[in-house]
DNA sequence: CTCGGATGTCTAGCAGTGCTAGGCTCGAGT
DNA sequence: ACTCGAGCCTAGCACTGCTAGACATCCGAG
């Protein structure tokens, strides 16, 4: 019995392993750089070792959005805890979004431009990220405005934040104006 | 030298024969699918003719998105004609944008999403890039605001309309309430 | 304590990718 | 009429994600 669940444990261990490792991986050198060879490399395992564990790469694309939507998710509540009025957090919760995407880019992408096989915005999505989600709307809710829907809004917002994101990251905006663009959205979009 | 102008011209019609079956097999089955064999054997050439005309897919990719850019400002001009106010030309750019990346979903990728190896917002940038944008600046410069950098403005409301797009068609945000959120957004980004 | 069998892992290989070296063919210019 | 170069193709490289099948190792029953 107790040797089962040792080897349970080891199974899971390397599985951690795995899913750390292509995220190392990937933000060193990006996505592209993730093959199925140099992760089995850098696990000290053979290949067939990593479908033992997830059904393929998008699999393990998916494993990583989901670690990163939980810190996300702390990222954004620690930095709105700190800040005492709406316009504040809102402003310190943007911060924080752009700041993750940044710091994270090779995450960014498992969660919001690759295909993990995850499902979003639906029953069957997993805790993490609607978790994640939850966190944006405990702070943008409040600065909806009158009869609009707090969800809705959220998803306005936060597709802003996903398009300055993505556009600055493959420099098609240019950097320097990134904290006018901030102040603009969050001045016009949230209603204090 | 009648020869070689006629060799230069179909040079040039085979050229243009390559970008238009990229993007229908872009069009029809994805980027991924657009592999050079298969865009190859479309075009009854070999691989080789491929990069006599460009460095490698990325080019290709590239071209595809200059014919995409000097499309999407024509129907933007076109869709903003019509209208007579300030706020029905600007919600009639926002939907004619989010139509053509609807309709488009492969040249939208080659702009916006992929690498085609073209410089964005700089001097170098294309013509197609400059006039796309251009586009947007003449229907949204005048709905900035009193102070509102034009460029700027159209900066923040074009990545808001681009994470809409994005998120939409991966199906990260709900294709039900997509009208209301373009709602939402052109009532509280403009200023009328 | 031995041995059968399951569990775990690896080697080798498939079909596909972007890209290129080298040779062949055919037609243009002398 | 002949040469020679432009233009094109075949074949191949190193890589990708993924898998079949062989092999070893170790567990539990007798």
């Amino acid at each position: 019995m107790s040797v089962q669940e040792r080897k349970q444990r080891e199974r899971a261990d390397r599985e951690r392993l795995i899913v750390a490792t292509a995220r190392e991986l990937a933000e060193q050198q990006g996505w592209d750089a993730v093959t199925t060879r140099r992760l089995a490399e850098r696990i000290e395992y053979s290949q067939p070792v990593l479908y033992s564990h997830f059904r393929g790469k998008r699999e393990i694309i998916g494993a990583v959005a989901l670690e990163g939507a939980a810190e996300m998710a702390v990222a954004m509540r620690v930095a709105t805890a700190a800040a005492d009025t709406p316009r504040e957090r809102v402003a310190a919760l943007a911060h924080a979004y752009l700041d993750f995407a940044d710091r994270n880019p090779a995450v960014y992408d498992a969660l919001f431009q690759l295909d993990g096989g995850l499902a979003y915005a639906q029953e069957d999505t997993p805790e993490q990220l609607k978790d994640a989600f939850a966190a944006l709307v405990e702070t943008l809710g409040e600065v909806a405005g009158d009869g609009v829907h707090p969800e809705l809004f959220t998803e306005v917002f936060w597709a802003s934040l996903h398009g300055i994101a993505t556009l600055t990251r493959s420099r098609r905006l240019l950097p320097e104006d990134a904290e006018k663009r901030l102040e603009l959205l969050v001045d016009r979009l949230a209603v204090f």
